[in-house]
RNA sequence: CGGGGCGUAGCUCAGCCUGGUAGAGCACACGGUUCGGGACCGUGUGGUCGGAGGUUCAAAUCCUCUCGCCCCGACCA
């Protein structure tokens, strides 16, 4: 390809609405070209890197026995209303009307359309499993989309859907599936981890997440060398270390102290003269279904995620002040577990550890010291509840944890029959008895991979792609276009890479120098090729490797095979 | 949805506080000099100052509303 009949246009400047690294150097590469807040047009060098990654990840799938459909963007109301998301999935969820007033969504996910599908076809354990992928644009209408391609409304992704007769059956195609992606995530040369997840709103019993660590990720993960690794909306911990000692003698029964302002842990921990880890944070909470109260310890956070599991709910927030007021009797901000009746209390185990505690007396101004828990107040519910920490020791095997983030770039599930169960999808086992049939779900994020990519992949010159998902192979510069020699050398030098199958971007434009090097760096293809007048004189070309810059020279006859030698490292 | 910020030329931004003929750099066009790491000189093209309403002799500038975009938070597969 010609930079000059090409459509390319890089940008000097990052553009203003820029944050991240990725969505910097995309945009300025000319490869995306925000439309609107979380939709992107792909420009042509941007989508030849898509196109390669989707190719990795069909024929990865492919071997992985998926077969691959594509179902429609648009779907009828009454899948969705059939499968209970069109209430519970909330604005995210895209919907729009036809000329008729019908109602339709924008798939953000397309669970229903292919229950329905398989559900009209397959009626026997003997037609099972069955495993089906696409690769489809999807849209979620995100509160907040961010980052380019990491968070868009708009993203392409590939999703595949297998359907079992049994639980082995299933465990085997999630193996599969897992093997899949490691595959996939390795040949596009990503630092990745494959971690425990939360099923969140999509449901069922197991989940891994597969993580690029990116300081920029959106995601945090608790990881060991021993190998387990978990969101840390999932992660467990070992028992941690306990409080100090406890500095006075314990009391029959709590003590109420005034503690006039201090309400946070931190403030009346001080004016105690108490360690954060002696107290008890209680959080009062309402979902869409009660009122509840969970329990910390006094250095540690709630995890949302967790306590939503544990309520068994789909939304969840902080309790009103007027709330809170009405459920402990005293003020925001001073409230405890001793004496509450009426709410549901779920404590962690970490707190149940606790000797002896203070925390908040229901009373404004005022936290109650030498709480014993289990003597002074009984949860209803002992469950793990808190965030884990960088340090804590890893729930295997003891080691301190480390936590980092990443962005995830996979999500595989066990959905069980969630879906089939709700829309009758069934199959008759061998007795002519009926049952659901038991489903998973596997997707994959292509344009956050290839940001994920860029994140992983580049320096202060721009990108440094990948070779696998670089848009070209080679970029061959011809420095002085309007000298002869030149200009023939390069000719030369590009239909002999294309005819050795080697995909070479040929940089003819009239440009100084000095600016085609710049753009080389920028959009980062593995290997450059630079033909120049002196060089021409001596009949030899210089060659570099993107990822280090180093310049080498050969004969202009060589030139392709040392070419194609430097790729083969790259 | 709460808090904050920004919308001025294709891009990055100044001008706004304190109202008075719309600016810079880059990009683009033409001429010349240059040509191995984002050249220089000269000339030139290009803007309903996001939109609507208001105040005023006069609004990019002040006021109101509205739309869009970005950041933080809440939320979320």
């Amino acid at each position: 390809m010609r930079w000059s009949t090409y459509f390319l246009y890089t940008l000097r400047d990052n553009p203003s609405d820029a944050e991240v690294i990725s969505h910097q150097l995309l945009a300025r590469a000319g490869m995306i070209d925000k439309v609107a807040a979380g939709i992107y047009t792909y420009l042509p060098l941007g989508w030849r890197s898509v196109e390669k990654l989707q190719r990795i990840v069909r024929e990865e799938l492919n071997t992985a026995g998926a077969v691959e459909l594509v179902m429609p963007s648009v779907a009828p109301a009454e899948l969705w209303q059939e499968s209970g998301r069109w209430q519970a999935y909330g604005k995210e969820l895209l919907r729009i009307k036809d000329r008729h007033d019908r109602e339709f969504v924008f798939g953000p996910t397309h669970e229903e359309v292919i229950t329905d599908a398989v559900r009209r076809r397959v009626t026997s354990y003997r037609q099972l499993p069955t495993n089906l992928y696409q690769v489809t644009t999807k849209f979620r209408d995100e509160i907040r989309p961010r980052f380019g391609l990491m968070r868009g409304r708009e993203f392409i992704m590939k999703d595949a859907y297998s359907f079992h007769a049994s639980a082995e059956s299933l465990d085997e195609t999630y193996r599969a599936m897992e093997r899949a992606y490691r595959r996939v995530f390795d040949r596009c040369k990503l630092s990745y981890t494959a971690v425990e997840a939360d099923t969140g709103n999509i449901g069922g019993s197991e989940s891994h997440e597969f993580m690029v660590l990116a300081s920029t990720g959106e995601d945090a993960v608790a990881a060991c060398a021993c190998g387990y690794g978990a969101n840390v909306e999932k992660a467990i911990t070992g028992p941690i270390a306990p409080p100090p000692a406890w500095p006075a003698p314990v009391p029959a029964k709590p003590e109420a102290v005034h503690t006039p302002g201090a309400s946070s842990v931190a403030d009346v921990a001080a004016f105690l003269k108490l360690d954060a880890a002696h107290f008890i944070k209680t959080m009062i909470v309402e979902t869409d279904k009660e009122f509840a109260v969970a329990l910390v310890r006094g250095d540690d956070e709630v995890n949302e995620v967790k306590l939503k599991n544990v309520l068994d709910c789909t939304h969840l927030a902080l309790a009103s002040e007027a709330r809170i007021e009405q459920l402990t009797g005293g003020a925001m901000g001073f409230s405890g577990p001793v004496g509450l009746t009426g709410v549901r209390v779920v404590a962690d185990p970490e707190v149940m550890r606790l000797a002896v505690a203070a925390t908040g007396a229901n009373r404004a101004d005022h936290h109650l010291v030498g709480v014993v828990p289990g003597r002074d107040f009984t949860p209803e519910v002992v469950a793990d509840v808190r965030v884990a920490r960088i340090g804590d020791p890893c729930p295997r095997c003891g080691a301190p944890l480390d936590i980092k983030r990443g962005i995830e770039v996979g999500h595989i599930f066990k959905l069980g029959i969630k879906y089939s169960s709700k829309m009758a999808c069934n199959y008759l086992d061998e007795k002519g008895l009926s049952h659901p049939m038991i489903m998973g779900c596997y997707g994959l994020g292509i344009g956050r991979t290839v940001a994920a990519a860029v994140e992983q992949n580049h320096d202060e010159h721009g990108i440094v792609w990948p070779r696998p998902l670089a848009p070209f192979e080679v970029e061959l510069i011809a420095l002085n276009p309007d000298v002869p020699a030149v200009r023939d050398a390069a000719e030369k030098l590009y239909a002999d890479l294309q005819a050795a199958g080697v995909e070479v971007f040929y940089d003819d434009r009239d440009e100084r120098p000095g600016v085609k090097f710049n753009d080389a760096d920028l959009i980062g293809f593995p290997v450059r090729v630079v033909v120049g007048k002196k060089g021409v004189e001596l009949g030899q070309a210089e060659l570099s490797l993107r990822r280090d810059r180093v310049k080498v020279t050969a004969p202009l006859a060589d030139a392709v095979a040392k070419a194609r030698e430097l790729l083969e490292s790259a």
